[in-house]
DNA sequence: CCAGACGTTGTT
DNA sequence: GTCTGG
DNA sequence: CCAGACGTTGTT
DNA sequence: GTCTGG
């Protein structure tokens, strides 16, 4: 959930909206996938800051990140518990600026991918963490994740989950890790309200992540039986199927 | 005590 | 089916 | 998240 | 680093 998203604020209403003094060269992005660079403010010395970091979170303790499972979402209910997760909750807490995400629908004509954005269009705030991960060979690499929630009834008929999205007025504590504990910030990952969001099914052109085009927001037709795209292929759980021959 | 995992998604 | 790359 | 690869030996 | 399983 929520492993593609949009950016295409300006750097003034990036500043407008985060209150970083920054002027970024961060070019608009429309299909935005886990590994690459993300923008994500944090707060430095009382002050708040646009850093880039990998889209992807690496722990601090990782020895290998070619054998660690790529971290791209954390969940909201559990992040605080989570040893990935535990640290960056209590001292590296970070907004994902976004001008929307996309979710892909599935069912039985395929996976359907939506365009989904605040109703005002204007650029929102996904919850996240964020950790430094140190090469042997040198070099410090800063990693993001980006925190999910239950889906609120927009989303709902989409997806059973959705990214944090937190309003102006939480940003103050949802950043400020020495002055707000954990228990609290996590109080303030709750489902966005439900009129506050939209959703408009897309072209499966989003799937590919060589296409970065304004064309990818356009409104598509949903699938049909007439435009058949292929299904996700299922795996099996053998343990699933032990649990029937249980019953026996 | 040490060894080994450390995650989310969705699926059955 | 499962892993890697973007 | 989806797309695409997934392997070795030896040879030019 | 920190937690779980044995």
């Amino acid at each position: 959930m929520c492993g593609r998203y949009s950016l295409t604020a300006t750097p003034e209403e990036g500043r407008e909206r985060f209150g970083y003094s920054d002027s970024p060269d961060f070019p608009p992005r429309y299909n935005i996938a886990p590994t690459q660079p993300v923008a994500i403010v944090r707060r430095e010395h009382g002050a708040r800051r646009f850093a880039l970091a990998r889209w992807g979170l690496v722990p601090s303790w990782v020895k290998d990140p070619a054998s660690f499972t790529l971290l791209i979402n954390a969940r909201a209910e559990t992040a605080a518990d989570k040893p990935s997760f535990r640290a960056a909750m209590r001292h590296h807490r970070c907004l994902f600026p976004a001008s929307g995400f996309y979710e892909w629908r599935r069912g039985p004509q395929g996976s359907q991918p939506w365009w989904i954005r605040p109703r005002d269009g204007g650029v929102m705030a996904f919850a996240g963490l964020w950790d430094t991960w140190s090469d042997p060979d040198g070099g410090d690499i800063d990693t993001a994740a980006i925190l999910t929630v239950e889906a609120n009834r927009t989303m709902g008929a989409i997806h059973h989950r959705m990214p944090a999205i937190l309003m102006p007025d939480a940003f103050d504590a949802w950043l400020d890790t020495a002055a707000v504990q954990v228990g609290q910030a996590r109080a303030l990952l709750r489902p966005a309200p439900d009129d506050y969001l939209e959703a408009v099914p897309v072209s499966a052109r989003v799937n590919s992540v060589a296409n970065d085009d304004p064309g990818l927001q356009q409104p598509a037709e949903p699938l049909s039986a007439a435009e058949p795209v292929p299904k996700r292929a299922r795996a099996v759980r053998c343990d699933a199927a032990d649990d029937q021959l249980d019953l026996f």
